[in-house]
DNA sequence: ATAAACCGTGTGGTGCACTGCACAGTCAAA
DNA sequence: TTTGACTGTGCAGTGCACCACACGGTTTAT
C-alpha cells in the first residue's frame, strides 16, 4: 500500500491530480483510512493509473477515461481505441486542409506582391 | 457604416465576439458615437474582420491575431503564416505518433487476447 | 518532546475564447 | 407616443484539467 506522494512518484501523476481523479471517481484509492482519511493505493491502482497515463497521452479526455474505467473488464477499450484513432485521423485531415489553405494563401500573396 | 448586428451578419462573427474583439483591441470599430457609444463598422473593418475569420479558422490564437493586426502593412503576415504552417505540421506529426501508438496498443492486445 | 515532513479539506485561480444575463439607455416605425 | 427592436456596460459563467494555497491535523524521525 502506497501513500499518495509515493504513488504520485510511481505514476508520474501529481498528488493534486490523484486527489482530483479520486474526487471525480476516475481513480479511487484502494483504501481510505477511516479516521485520518489518508488515501492508500496498491498495485491494482498502479495498473489502472498506468493505463490512464497512457490514455491521457493518447488524447483521451477525462470523460472518455471515465467510460473506459466504468467497464472493469475493459471490453470496450478496443472499440474506444479504434474510435479515438478515427478521431485522430479526422483531426489530421483537418490539419492537412488548413496547411493546404495556408499554402494557397501564401501562393496568392506571392502573385499579388 | 454598419451597426453591430448588421456587421455581425456580414462577417459571421457574433455581436458578443465583436464586442469582445473591440474590448481587447483586436478589431476596433471604425467609429464610435460619442454620446450613445454605438459601434459603427465600415468596409475597412470588413476587410480586417474577414481576415480574422480566415486566420481563426486556420488555428491562429487571439494573441497571434493581435500580432498580425499590430502591423498595419501586414509585412509580418507571410512569416507568421509560414510559422503557423510549421506549427500545424508538428501537430500532425504528433497525431501520427499517437495513431501509431494506438496501433501498437491494439496489436499487443490482439496477441494477448 | 519536538520539528519536519506529510496528509486532509475547501476554495479560488489558471488560460482560452468567448457566452449569457441583467439592467438601462436609444432608436425606428406605426 | 408608445412599442419593440436595438445597443451599451459590467460582470458572472462556460469547459477542460488541473494547480495553488491556507489552515489544520497526523505521522515519522530525532
Amino acid at each position: 500500500m502506497y501513500r499518495i506522494s509515493e504513488f504520485a512518484a510511481m505514476t508520474g501523476l501529481t498528488k493534486e491530480t490523484l486527489r482530483y481523479y479520486a474526487e471525480i471517481k476516475l481513480l479511487e484509492p484502494a483504501y481510505i483510512h477511516p479516521t485520518n482519511h489518508y488515501r492508500y493505493y496498491d498495485d491494482g491502482s498502479f495498473f489502472l493509473a498506468d493505463l490512464l497515463v497512457k490514455l491521457r497521452c493518447l488524447g483521451f479526455s477525462i470523460q472518455e477515461m471515465v467510460t473506459v474505467m466504468e467497464d472493469e473488464s475493459f471490453e470496450n477499450l478496443e472499440a474506444l481505441l479504434v474510435e479515438k484513432k478515427n478521431n485522430l485521423q479526422e483531426q489530421m485531415d483537418r490539419l492537412q486542409m488548413k496547411i493546404n489553405e495556408i499554402d494557397d494563401f501564401l501562393a496568392s500573396g506571392k502573385e499579388e506582391g
